[in-house]
DNA sequence: TATTTGCTTGGAGTGCACTCCAAGCAAGCG
DNA sequence: CGCTTGCTTGGAGTGCACTCCAAGCAAATA
């Protein structure tokens, strides 16, 4: 087997534009709520996610609380990534289970991921299509509306 | 036994693809069936659209029954598209009352719209700024995988 | 005439993704 | 020591957008 770095991957920092702080520097663990504070996520969620199997396991402190890494993470970036874009919350659970399973399963992750992308752009396209509609519909509206301002200035 | 309340059996004749098949030309009075022919919404679906008042008043035959017009299947083509952008049923449903409250509500309508077709472009720039995230990781995997075939070929 | 098909209704049920609750433990502070 | 804050748990509840059910009626077909 090569040695290859397999698991989360590293998601490096890309957007962190959506919700939360940046990250705080040479930190490796952190509580429920300082997460709760990078991600935008509520610590129910982040349980949540646990319960389901959608966390890699989380470390815990001798008194039992949750002390989530930076791999943790990184894990969550993309996560949130993957659900903006409507991933099921059942496939992002099927994709947690693959990562855990390790390099055998770089294939199936490959071929998840590239279908979840393919509905992406259809999706991209989708919208793109109502934009037009909105634009059209807008305009009648706003032709409507300086017609009126015309005949009829307030 | 009612058959075909949830799937439209004689819908697919053509290209259930997007929205529904070219309308029948010169006709404009439409049995349910036939709405979810065209539309590939479900008899359900059209009859709860009405009961939450997201449709304009849809006229009935002496027994009863729907009969919906060219203009309803305009309409619904509409909210189609809104809510293929994921705009909220309660956002549809207000739209609808602006348009049956008529002319005066056209500055209303139009703010509505220009508001969601913000939301929409917002949308549609996450999703394309995930679609990197989703190419770079299939990158990775490909990556992987043609290293391990050079190694290792089958 | 008898059966089937298509439609009607109000209300109940489903699935998803959270979201919250109640009870309780541990640590820090005055 | 008592109080507050932060966290723990399993399980129950919420909101959205459908989705389905059961009973029944009208028209078309056998």
């Amino acid at each position: 087997m090569t040695v290859m770095e397999s698991a989360p991957v590293k998601a490096r920092k890309h957007c962190a534009g959506s919700v939360g702080h940046p990250r705080p520097t040479g930190q490796d663990r952190y509580s429920i709520s300082e997460v709760v504070a990078h991600t935008g996520l509520t610590a129910h969620t982040l349980r949540w996610y646990e319960r389901i199997g959608l966390m890699p396991h989380v470390d815990r402190t001798h008194t039992g609380q949750r002390r989530f890494t930076n791999r943790d993470l990184d894990w969550l970036d993309l996560v949130g990534k993957l659900r903006l874009t409507g991933m099921p919350v059942a496939d992002m659970v099927r994709y947690a289970e693959l990562v855990r399973q390790g390099e055998q399963t770089f294939a199936e992750r490959e071929e998840l991921l590239t279908t979840h992308r393919e509905n992406v752009r259809e999706r991209i396209a989708e919208l793109q299509s109502t934009l037009e509609v909105l634009d059209f519909k807008i305009n009648v509206y706003a032709d409507a509306r300086r017609a009126s301002e015309r005949f009829d200035p307030v």
